[in-house]
RNA sequence: GCCGCUUUAGCUCAGACGGUAGAGCAGAGGACUGAAAAUCCUCGUGUCCGCAGUUCGAUUCUGCGAGGCGGCA
């Protein structure tokens, strides 16, 4: 018997559109899913986000999706707190929680915890951004070499992204970055179980370019048009996302036309789906698997369950 | 049939008073400290369409072929 304390986590990840949402039907009898996939989060983005279907939902229950407004910010933190007490909850009414999704910096928060870096400072980082436009990344790429010599080195000159949000931590707290501690193994309150899917790369971007003439037929235009109407610009979170932020071009550019929007859609996918990947491998003690072969994962799982009393 | 333009990396195309070539895109690999579907880094040998001529040396010049595009018939 394991310790009563360790909750069992199954957690199921891979890039986009390898058939993560079909192969949960598998667990659906045992499990209740908590989805990291961090535009699944948002209200009224459903088919570019490719929400699973009504009657996937209705079969499994589903956590952390389709319950935030685009204008909010859904962050690792977030996710990190709500899915710890998710998972304590779904185990305690006797279901194995199943954490699934695309998002894998989610996921590595998850499986280790969180650093100790502390969750953004949207004011101080509001002036930075200021800072960023006016004196140009050079200037506090060097301010910043000054200040932590050890994570500047680390990173790209060139990378505002998170050039911003070390002088951000350092401006808010005094600190850092690198004084601040990230976790370097899994969490020992969970019991995981971790299954990566996977496909061969010709076959991953055959079904996202698939996939993608499919959220067109279903009216993906539509849907963004009538985010537009209800007031979301590209400022908001959950429009950044692959999929609406690429229609923004139709109304900068009168020469582009939707098919345009579309191929670029596709190699935005693709080249995330790559970054995906990449990023997932850096998980260890994973169960590879093409998801066209699940009997050999559901084996594994089954073993994995027995000692919990369940089976599939 | 004639005239003109064109043929260089998977694609679109640069280029060199003649010394075997390089961008963008595609593609590959990687990073990832509470914004992450974000942000960023690295990677380019290819009969320079074929043959012949000139030359120490031609993908570059000349001639002849072949393919493509356009115009005139």
């Amino acid at each position: 018997m394991p310790e009563n304390n360790i909750i069992p986590v199954i957690v199921v990840f891979g890039p986009t559109a390898v058939g993560k949402t079909d192969f949960l039907l598998n667990l659906s009898k045992i499990s209740e899913i908590i989805n990291t996939d961090s535009l699944q989060v948002y209200k009224y983005m459903d088919i570019g986000t490719a929400k699973p279907d009504k009657e996937t939902i209705s079969r499994v229950k589903h956590h952390l999706i389709d319950f935030l407004d685009p204008s909010e910010e859904f962050n690792a933190g977030n996710f990190v707190n709500k899915a710890d007490n998710l998972c304590a909850d779904i185990f305690s009414r006797g279901k194995i929680p199943v954490i699934s999704g695309g998002n894998a910096f989610f996921l590595i928060n998850f499986i280790k915890g969180l650093p100790e870096t502390p969750k953004g400072n949207l004011l101080i980082r509001k002036k930075i951004e200021e800072r960023l436009k006016n004196e140009g990344i050079e200037k506090l790429a060097q301010e910043l070499e000054k200040i932590d010599t050890q994570y500047f080195s680390k990173i790209s000159s060139n990378d505002s992204y998170r050039i911003t949000r070390a002088l951000e931590i350092y401006y808010a707290t005094g600190r850092t970055v690198s004084s601040f501690k990230i976790p370097e193994s899994p969490r020992k309150c969970y019991n995981f179980f971790l299954i990566g899917l996977i496909r061969e790369r010709d076959e991953l971007y055959e079904r996202i370019n698939r996939r993608v003439d499919l959220m067109f037929d279903n009216g993906l235009h539509e849907e963004f048009l009538k985010l537009r109407k209800r007031g979301y610009g590209l400022s908001d979170p959950g429009m950044s996302g692959i999929g609406y932020k690429e229609f923004f071009e139709l109304e900068k550019n009168s020469g582009i036309s939707l098919d345009n929007i579309k191929e670029l859609i596709k190699q935005n996918t693709r080249h995330y789906a790559k970054r995906q990947v990449t990023f997932f491998k850096k998980i260890d003690n994973v169960i590879w698997e093409n998801p066209d072969n699940s009997a050999a994962i559901l084996d594994k799982a089954g073993e994995f369950l027995k000692q919990y009393g369940k089976s599939l």
